[in-house]
DNA sequence: TTTGAAAAATGAACAATGTTCAATTTCTTT
DNA sequence: AAAGAAATTGAACATTGTTCATTTTTCAAA
């Protein structure tokens, strides 16, 4: 059916092309996206961005939702090397600071982008169809904060306390103040300024689990 | 330019149809946005669920958003009542932690609700419009909490925190809690149930605010 | 170099949606 | 009963996501 020589050569060399287009894609719609939002990035505009026909976008993703789990994809994997950075340091509760930092510094830096990962529906209703683990993506990233827990704990931090919940706990503070100031629920709330009551919000945080 | 017998009354009478109708627009509205979600909720199916026009409900509401927006109002009515209902007990971290239950009861039994009122951009982009400080619906429910919280300081607990930022910690640990839970990103992250989980991660944030 | 089939790209066409508005119907007052 | 005001209608428009028959491009084989 195919010939034999130089034909791999090529076929690599499509399949190149190919993830390249899909990735110059992602970058149109990953830009218009943090210009003009989700909902009012249309596959037109992507297209023309890139400067190709509408039928195409098609070809390389089935369709929009296919696109925000790309981005979700990538998003946790950028979140998860800004975490796995941070193992080097060694007392687990400066580690366990450092963790909170690195995660406000993500989600403030790249406010699209945890939105999509944390407060959107859509991503996780397109991973159902493919696998019930696919998610686990994500969940990596919890599995690291769940270890920098156990070693506070082992540390005499947390007494009583129990890992699971314990962990769970925290990330849910520390993601409710990411979440509730990206999505513009803090304005009116206090005089300060939200960015400032945020990271105060976070040395109070810090202040209550400091207890030996 | 107006008679004077009985016009008054006809008038009132008509005002009052005005507000039952738009109250059936948004009874309607809320019913299917729990039963297939706002984005796949159109305006034509608000109006025939009611069996009205789609003209109709332009009349009483400008578009989509305002619906939103007139839901979210009574969201935090609710919200606040249900908080409001708790200021009888008298003990300070009783009702830090019963306020807390409350909320986390009310988002899980109104989730779209809950979701329309931290979640959703929409919402917070109509007030805009408006008024800049329309929000402050949202804001006195914050204020309940604080209050409580700074008599749990007279009381001795919270040392060395500040009562502005320590409030939001918490607000944020238990939205947090809720919305990750309610957006379905919990799924996986342990082997508990994800309500479970919940109700376990409360104790342990309970547990962290419960020193003297 | 030529060729022809496979791969890629196209964009017109479709269905569904939010929104508008001139026309129609219903109601109220005189 | 009739005129005027208010409420309701639904056809029509613009914009969207999506599909698919058609066209263009690519490239191994002759």
């Amino acid at each position: 059916m195919q010939a034999e020589h130089c034909l791999m050569g090529t076929a690599e060399r499509k399949a190149k092309e190919k993830e390249e287009l899909k990735e110059l894609i992602l970058q149109a719609a990953q830009k218009l996206f943090v210009e003009k939002g989700v909902e009012h990035t249309t596959i037109r505009n992507i297209a023309s961005e890139i400067e190709y026909s509408v039928g195409t976008v098609y070809v390389y993703y089935r369709d929009k939702n296919e696109i925000l789990h790309d981005l979700h994809r990538r998003g946790f994997m950028k979140l998860g090397a800004s975490m796995a950075a941070l193992q080097h340091v060694s007392h687990p509760f400066e580690r366990l600071k450092a963790t909170g930092r690195a995660y406000i510094a993500f989600a403030l830096d790249n406010q699209l982008m945890y939105d999509l990962m944390f407060n959107m529906k859509a991503p996780m209703h397109t991973m159902r169809m493919n696998q019930e683990e696919k998610w686990q993506e994500g969940m990596a990233t919890f599995g690291v904060l769940r270890q920098t827990i156990t070693d506070c704990m082992s540390a005499g931090y947390f007494k009583g306390h129990e890992v699971e919940a314990l962990s769970f706990a925290i990330w849910s503070a520390v993601h409710g103040m990411c979440s509730l100031y990206i999505r513009e629920r803090i304005q009116g709330a206090s005089a300060a300024e939200p960015r400032q009551l945020l990271e105060e919000a976070f040395e109070s945080l810090i202040r209550m689990m400091d207890v030996k």
